[in-house]
DNA sequence: CGGTATCCTTTTTGATACTG
DNA sequence: CAGTATCAAAAAGGATACCG
């Protein structure tokens, strides 16, 4: 598909993973294809900061990668439809355990952001 | 702390999510630490692929998201050890999740690696 | 050893234009 | 509209050196 300065370890599985959907914003595009958002075009206007560009190519991945798949109808405009594949909907409750967990954090997140307030470090020894 | 171009949507979990774990390293530093692997000269042992440079600033970003603290032994040789704080102990499960799936996912990607078999576009319409 | 800073190379990204 | 290619700008990364 595409050469990799060092080699996938398929015996690691969080490497495996990261590989699949460890950018920026597969993880959105999932959840987004699996509520039916299904044209470029509207995740483009659905997802806050994205661009056609890494759409295209983030969309391209996951389709080589075999979590999702498209249709195209051959209509003027041209359409196509993304949908997750059998493999991609195991990828769901992934989607869904991130989701949960950053609305959690997110409180959290905002006041250290905004204060820079941190744990100091244990000076010991 | 630093400059977004685009702020992090607080509503958004994963758009949050992704803000603390979304780099290539961070699950597997996650996993690391919590398997008992402290000092950054193991952490660059162990990880394989991982450079002191990117080390750093991953450590030091979990560090200021209060993913992860450190204990700061003031001896000749300085010893430096991370350990996971209780916010960054609720990501485990996802690290173990993402684990899990990369490890079932592992064949098929490799097979995707190797022979760029891909479902063909359906054509419609 | 751990952490920061600097220099320089490699990737990634955005904007734009073009094809089907 | 969807997809690819091109070019310049921005970001990330490796190598190295220095300090505590």
């Amino acid at each position: 598909m595409y050469q990799r300065k060092i080699p996938i370890d398929y015996n690691c599985g969080l490497n495996v993973a990261m590989e699949v959907v460890g950018s920026k914003w597969k993880f959105c595009l999932l959840d987004e294809i699996s509520k039916g958002v299904a044209r470029p075009r509207d995740l483009v206007n659905t997802i806050n900061g994205i661009t056609r560009r890494v759409l295209q190519k983030d969309l391209r991945e996951l389709e080589v990668h075999g979590m999702i798949g498209k249709t195209i109808y051959t209509e003027v405009p041209l359409r196509v439809e993304y949908y997750l594949t059998e493999v991609g909907k195991t990828l769901l409750p992934l989607v869904t355990a991130m989701d949960k967990w950053g609305l959690e954090f997110a409180p959290r997140l905002k006041a250290v952001m905004e204060n820079e307030e941190m744990e100091k470090p244990v000076i010991a020894g």
